[in-house]
DNA sequence: CGATGAGTTCAACACGTGATGAATTCCAAA
DNA sequence: TTTGGAATTCATCACGTGTTGAACTCATCG
């Protein structure tokens, strides 16, 4: 029959290059993230890296596609009164970030910064599955969605770059709770105070 | 006597070096900007850049040291009533780095976010030039200051990474007027707004 | 004129990178 | 036990990088 050799058997190393590059990634983006260094990280030889993966895009696109999955968080952030949607979203955002799971995000962000194939990867995916999908459901009026979720964009980014990438003290160590309590309200603004009539017409 | 051989001469080779290495490091980041695009986009060879400045972070650092420059501009945020501030400091980040003189800026930020040395380089700068200096002036209760300071960099943080680093669109496109009206007031909130009292301990 | 030294270029080194293909180990099916 | 094929490693390639030092050009001074 066609069954015959070695069994798959340990598979174990396929999924800790994934955690290693993740890891990695999330630490150094993607350009100075170098298969060396996440094969090291593994324990494993570089070149069984290219044997599970083919290539560098392929290994990151495979690190992402598995725990990069906002179907369950999206509900989270829509349930509730609408009126502490942007509390709510600093938290959701910051929990996730700041758990294991936030590994990929935080690798899919840092690598964005730096790289122009992964910036419009996280552009295409923040678009389409983030804002259009949830943020874009909590504003009122359908002609000024796109640019009120993407300044609720602008504040989030700014979150991550000044606490995860800068490192601005003391924002960098502050809690949860001053975080939230500090940016919710902005949040809230960007998704429902009244603004001027330029918002209307896109190219404003 | 000591004085002997060719004159200086042609000094404009050394400052277009420094036009083209603003410009390779406001485009690329301070990693992917190679001396040799340097050189190639200055019209000149490589070692010739080595020659005037040395090392490539000699290079950077001088490419930054003449047109970054606050001293002008900080007057100009702090001038006015201060319940417009946040719309002036928006109006005036947006203006400056739309404009040729922004390049510095722009270069020094991208570098940031993907190289430690730049990174490290920007916080200090911001730090004690921009946030203590002028930002921290607009607030009231000197024990806020730190984080409210922080927190309006956050914002113009990711200002600044929306529209030139991922490019999100409407923002990206939008105008100075429209933004300044949609984020200003809520800089000035960070500013001036009540805070819960977690605020005054440092380490909340 | 001839010497000096700045402006400029050429060739090369040492290094780290992503990638490739042959070689080797080793389990499981026949 | 033989053997096929997956798991894994080794050696190597081609390339781009920052950096270096020797060589060349040439305007100016003595």
């Amino acid at each position: 029959m066609k069954r015959s050799g070695r069994r798959p058997g340990n598979q174990d190393t396929r999924s800790s290059i994934l955690d290693a590059a993740r890891r990695t990634f999330a630490e150094k983006g993607y350009d100075k993230a170098s298969i060396r260094a996440i094969a090291g990280d593994a324990g494993v030889d570089p070149a069984l890296v290219h044997h599970y993966f083919g290539t560098k895009e392929k290994l990151f696109l495979a690190a992402m596609n598995a725990p990069i999955n906002p179907g369950e968080l999206i509900p989270q952030a829509l349930s509730g009164p609408r009126e502490q949607a942007g509390d709510r979203l600093i938290r959701l955002v910051l929990s996730v970030w700041d758990s294991p799971a936030g590994t990929a995000a935080l690798a899919m962000f840092r690598s964005a910064l730096s790289n122009e194939w992964t910036a419009r990867l996280l552009r295409e995916f923040v678009i389409t599955q983030i804002l259009r999908r949830a943020v874009a459901e909590l504003v009122l009026d359908p002609d000024e969605a796109p640019l009120r979720s993407t300044l609720v964009a602008t504040q989030i980014a700014g979150l991550m770059v000044a606490r995860y990438v800068l490192k601005l003290e003391p924002l960098a160590s502050a809690g949860i709770d001053t975080l939230a309590a500090a940016i919710g309200p902005n949040v809230q603004r960007f998704l429902d105070d009244p603004m001027p009539e330029v918002f209307k017409s896109p190219g404003a």
